[in-house]
DNA sequence: GTTGATTGCTCAAGAAGTTTGAGTTAATGC
DNA sequence: GCATTAACTCAAACTTCTTGAGCAATCAAC
């Protein structure tokens, strides 16, 4: 029998990247960190920190924000993440569009853009993507040598599953390694993952899951996914495909339907064109506000991510279930007011200090700038075995 | 603002402790091995893995097994798990019993015990601990100064959820830390996890799972729970609480109803007490093969499980879902047999090398055997961030 | 205002663990 | 028999963390 674990050694050089990592996460959690504050939240010496406190200073990762005066004794320096001090870049992949970000390090977005395709196959998606770093190369010139990586997300499922053929592949990709290809092309690390788990990523870099170790992201994009972060760690599946919770059978009063038929983009632009209204772009859709056709779609959607909901949690525990993506923020707002979640949950707490149902604070570009943050995710972030 | 990362720094000390667990964990993998070959599935020196195994040799924890000769150059000397060179003890609580196992560092039962419990508080249990600690003192002195920690095992949910009040719940520990109880009371490490987990564990140290990283295990207990690896890691959830599948809602033609009540121990021994049958232990169960009841409450049993399989393979993309715990292998073989699995899943790969369902190999005392699997596991695998 | 306690931080030395490179040993292939 | 291959050991170098002494800056108490 031959061993399977993927991990890594351990070694001096491994144990700073880790620390490094540590640090990083560190201040930017805090917003604003002293070395000896630091210092006893890692469990690391004073001296140990200073050490790559002055490295990552010199790096320009991080500066110094003057002294924090709380309290007796000396008043600690205090360090903040230098948001110009790297880069990371986000491609979503769509079937007819290709989106592009950069963040800067503290997850602001610098530079956005989306170009329409004509096919999403790889020479196009990889041409389109050489143009707009082109034009990234020329407005933002720091970017150029200060990029950690590129985040990439497709639509899943990935490699050759029972769910395959339906029209949302992506034509050319099956047979591909999507990381190795864009290693390739980019000559950038890569992290690669679907839209929900990169959606989960950009909520807890910059937004509304800020703090929280364990949760789960219900992202609207054509359909509907599921993205999980355990103890920090994405939970992506044996073969990336975790999260597929757009098949889930729900039980209506006609009988049982699938989640995706009742709550997605697709769901409602279908609801509303039945009624003769266009609702093809986020745009239209929050015009539409108060439309009675869109109140009836709420309420048969409510119901259907309650269930939906129920199951997420009494599976997996989280702390919050966030809902967001491409859906406009007030229909993503009263999907939460609709949505009656059961008592008898574990989730049902009475020491909660979260409500167990929030929305994302990311907007529609959320797996854009997710796939960004799954690169500094990694830069503050160590991971298991992989230094 | 205060970060909330529980993650450790690395030091040299706490690299060496990664290390070891990392070397011993690729030993217990591979059955047997060769420095150099750990070497380079680890990424370490052949010196550094010279170096601990040693320290590991010393320690009594591994045995040299003679060369290999297969093939050029020098053979390597092999190394192998000494079986006695550990203990890890497994205590599972029930509310009308207490079980015990002391499991050698190769996952083989070497004292098991049952004792019956009046109630299930606080002080009956520990008093009860102590008394069969005792007994293994006796019997196996070797265990005394080498045993790496206890695993425990109650059934979840912990802490006050929107599920407690229910008849399983254990009398006083509502209000307690048990891992810090158990701690202080053993004097020995505590890992705490619930039944499906546990059991998902046993697999992974001794039985049918070894070698997989990410899988799902369905628990036969008093109710059904499931057990999550992801990554090699367990998914706990954040409050521990992760895998309460039994609530899920399946659809039958009678309505929906829950997965509990169609799938689980105490349905099937309702259904055969309904048609005047005793079944309340395995063994009468395992007696009443072939009975038309039997088969009856099989294909009950068997769609609502398929369903809840495929939410579990929608959702976590496990590589396999094992079937196990408190039932005869012959019912669990025609489970698994009966359950027809949607094609339309993402696990369904042309590429997969084992069988979407399986049946758990560690019978009816999985989840004792996987308490103790609990603490084999740390001395097999390193955590991110715990050393 | 002075003194002492407290806290943050630096410097230099020491400690732990890994890596590197040279050299030895033991097997195969020709 | 000789070259090749592979495993392993030894000693020195290297990286990084920790430790302990000492200094600096602030608050609190007298």
């Amino acid at each position: 029998m031959v061993s399977v674990l993927s991990l890594q050694g351990a070694n001096a050089e491994r144990a700073r990247s880790h620390n490094r990592r540590l640090v990083m996460g560190h201040v930017h959690a805090g917003g604003q960190m002293g070395r000896a504050q630091i210092a006893r939240a890692s469990g690391l010496s004073t001296q140990a920190v200073s050490n790559i406190i002055a490295e990552l200073q010199a790096d320009g990762l991080i500066r110094q924000t003057g002294r924090l005066g709380n309290g007796r004794g000396h008043p600690p320096v205090q360090y903040a993440i230098d948001p110009e001090g790297a880069y990371a870049l986000g491609i979503e992949v769509r079937p007819t569009a290709l989106l592009i970000a950069l963040l800067n390090l503290e997850g602001t977005a610098v530079f956005t853009r989306r170009a329409a395709l004509e096919r999403a196959d790889p020479g196009t998606v990889l041409g389109t993507i050489a143009r707009l770093r082109a034009e990234i190369a020329a407005r933002h010139a720091r970017s150029g040598d200060r990029t950690l990586g590129a985040g990439v997300v497709m639509p899943g499922p990935f490699g050759v599953t029972g769910l395959s053929g339906a029209e949302s592949d992506l034509p050319g990709w099956q047979q591909l390694d999507p990381r190795a290809v864009f290693a390739e092309a980019l000559d950038l690390p890569i992290e690669f993952d679907n839209d929900a788990n990169a959606a989960a990523m950009a909520e807890r870099v910059t937004g509304a899951a800020q703090g929280l170790q364990t949760y789960a992201y219900l992202y609207f994009g054509t359909g509907l996914g599921l993205g999980l972060v355990s103890a920090g760690q994405r939970v992506a599946g044996a073969f990336g495909n975790a999260g597929e919770i757009g098949h889930l059978s729900i039980a209506t009063p006609e009988g049982p339907e699938r989640l995706e038929n009742l709550a997605s983009r697709l769901s409602i632009e279908h609801h509303l064109a039945d009624a003769g209204l266009q609702a093809g772009s986020v745009e239209a859709l929050e015009a539409l506000q108060g439309h009675p056709a869109v109140t009836h779609w709420l309420d048969r959607a409510a119901p259907a991510l309650a269930q939906a909901v129920h199951v997420v949690e009494n599976l997996f525990d989280p702390e919050t279930v966030f809902l967001g993506g491409a859906m406009p923020a007030p229909v993503l707002d009263a999907l939460i007011a609709r949505i009656d979640l059961p008592a008898a949950s574990v989730s049902n707490r009475p020491d909660r200090t979260r409500p167990r149902l929030a929305r994302g604070s990311c907007g529609r570009l959320t797996a854009t700038l997710g796939a960004a943050a799954l690169i500094l995710d990694r830069a503050f972030t160590p991971r298991v075995g992989t230094f």
